[in-house]
RNA sequence: GGUCCCUUCGUCUAGUGGUUAGGACACAGGAUUUUCAUUCCUGCAACAUGGGUUCGAUUCCCAUAGGGACUACCA
């Protein structure tokens, strides 16, 4: 079966890509990359009042930024186009009207304010929720009558009693329902417009679909939908759900508490391949005592396997994220880290807008934090001295090293950089060596307080790397403007 | 309320009918480093509870508890 297989990701437009979604569409690629499978992108916008403008873009940019490419979708076509659902109305159509004319289905036209009080009356007679099959026996004279009047109607599904439905879920096993709870689902609504149940069945099989991996939420749906298949002369696909992602409080991830959509992620520093390895890794793992966790996108696709996804739901660890992004910060090279951190600068006002991407000192300052920040907005907060003098300095550590004394230690060292012959990471550090030997003052207390007076915090890189880099004007003023703080 | 799903360190997880229950993040301590970060040691820390089945259960079964999903002319 392993060429055979097709599935798909079918967000609706209502919306950012949350990170749960991208879980999802991500284990479909994987599966569909690591068989050797079609990966299809379908947008299920049956819902009109809840459309919203730019979620499709946002969708796709998203998925693009992760990685997930698709074979089939919207704006790459495909043998089983449209791959929008409102583009398929005639298809539902068609679709319900065989299921109209084999009894499968039927006209409904109770109204909404009877089914808002059937639901109330049967809640407090604590009976099953869920509609109460009244037009389900109408007869053809009735049904005709209230057609000719012009009467809206839904098309309910004939949901065959005394039933059990069984099916596979690839990473629970056998879950089975009773028909007794289930009522007759509304498969197509007053305006045309199917419901995702029908909608979903219906594209699934004519897009020959083989494997439905979709979130947990849709597990008390899939009896239906087998319902479905089995009413339209249909195999159906297999099935396997995907747990969802919490938030650190147990709850659902929200923008309200923090990061809940990819793109949050990514505005907040984090890259793309770091994401795409830590979410692969939160419902997944290798198994069979491979312990890797930092993998490369060939490696997980190499290892992927539905069967070793865990059906238990998990919580996203920002804490670990951020120690993967710092793997692949360090990894990765300035030149590619520039657009990202350049894009920051300029927000920030701390680069004027036409500054060159490509520019050796930016590179340069990217360089020089790249190994020691988490996330590419670390690099933007941290290195903005690279741009400014430092207009104050960390209090804590004035009082540790900017001692009256100092104002000495400073100014010799000036003196010597000044006659230096080149100014060097390499020579300053002979310089400091030397003078620290000559001196009997130790190399830490030299280091510091120049730190502090060029950068004006006490944590960075490495000092004469940060010197060499800076030029050897703004390192003496600096350390001048410096000396004049201490004194006054 | 009903139906269904889930339950190994704080978090992500590996794992087995007999193991000192393994790894990672986080946390704590130490070493290295001019700072920070890295790196390297060390430490802390888990099989939800109660019944079975079994010579033996963390592992299999059943309850209970806790968490979650669904219960729309939303997906």
């Amino acid at each position: 079966m392993s060429t055979d297989v097709r599935v798909r990701f079918a967000p609706s437009p209502t919306g950012y890509l949350h990170v749960g979604g991208a879980r999802t569409a991500l284990f479909n690629y994987l599966f569909a990359k690591h068989t050797g499978g079609t990966f299809v992108l379908r947008i299920e916008d049956t819902d009109r009042t809840r459309y919203v403008e730019g979620a499709v873009k946002e969708i796709f940019d998203s998925l693009r930024w992760l990685g997930l490419s698709w074979d089939e979708g919207p704006d790459v076509g495909g043998t089983s186009g449209p791959y929008v659902q409102s583009e398929r109305l005639d298809i539902y159509k068609k679709r319900t009207q065989d299921l109209l004319d084999s009894d499968a289905a039927y006209r409904c036209f109770c109204t909404p304010q009877r089914l808002e009080e059937v639901r109330l009356a049967r809640e407090k007679a604590k009976m099953l929720t869920g509609y109460d099959r009244h037009c389900r026996d109408l007869s053809k004279e009735e049904e005709r009558r209230l057609l000719d009047g012009g009467a809206p109607f839904v098309v309910r599904f004939k949901v065959p009693a005394g039933r059990s439905v069984v099916f596979l879920d690839m990473i629970r096993g056998a879950i089975e329902y009773k028909t007794e709870v289930l009522d007759d689902l509304v498969i197509l609504k007053s305006d045309g417009f199917p419901t995702y149940h029908l909608a979903n069945v219906v594209d699934d099989h004519e897009m020959k679909i083989s494997h439905v991996l979709r979130g947990d939420e849709w597990i008390s749906s899939t009896p239906r939908h087998v319902l479905l298949y089995e009413a339209f002369g249909w195999t159906p696909p297999h099935f396997a759900h995907m747990p969802v992602i919490l938030d650190p409080s147990g709850g659902k991830l929200s923008k309200r508490k923090g990061a809940a959509s990819v793109m949050d992620y990514k505005n907040r520093g984090i890259l793309s391949d770091a994401l795409f390895n830590f979410l692969a890794l939160l419902g997944w793992s290798p198994g069979g005592g491979d312990e890797r966790e930092k993998m490369s996108r060939q490696e997980i696709i190499n290892a992927f396997s539905l069967e070793k996804i865990s059906p238990k739901s998990a919580v996203l660890d920002e804490k670990k994220l951020d120690w993967m992004n710092g793997l692949y910060m360090a990894e990765s090279t300035a030149e590619r880290l520039a657009p990202d951190v350049c894009k920051l600068w300029k927000e920030k006002g701390v680069v004027t807008v036409d500054r060159d991407e490509t520019d050796p000192y930016l590179l340069g300052v990217i360089r020089l934090f790249k190994d020691r920040s988490k996330r590419v907005t670390e690099i933007a907060d941290n290195a903005v001295y690279f741009f400014k003098d430092p207009d104050d300095y960390e209090p804590k550590a004035v009082q540790k090293h900017f001692k009256p004394e100092t104002v000495l230690v400073l100014r010799e060292l000036m003196e010597n950089i000044g006659s230096l012959a080149s100014f060097g990471a390499k020579q300053l550090d002979a310089l400091y060596h030397d003078y620290a030997a000559r001196t009997g003052i130790s190399v830490g207390e030299l280091v510091h307080p120049t730190r502090l007076a060029v950068s004006g915090v006490s944590f960075g890189p490495g000092l004469f790397e940060m010197m060499e880099l800076l030029g050897k004007d703004a390192v003496m003023r600096r350390m001048d403007r410096a000396i004049e703080t201490i004194r006054t």
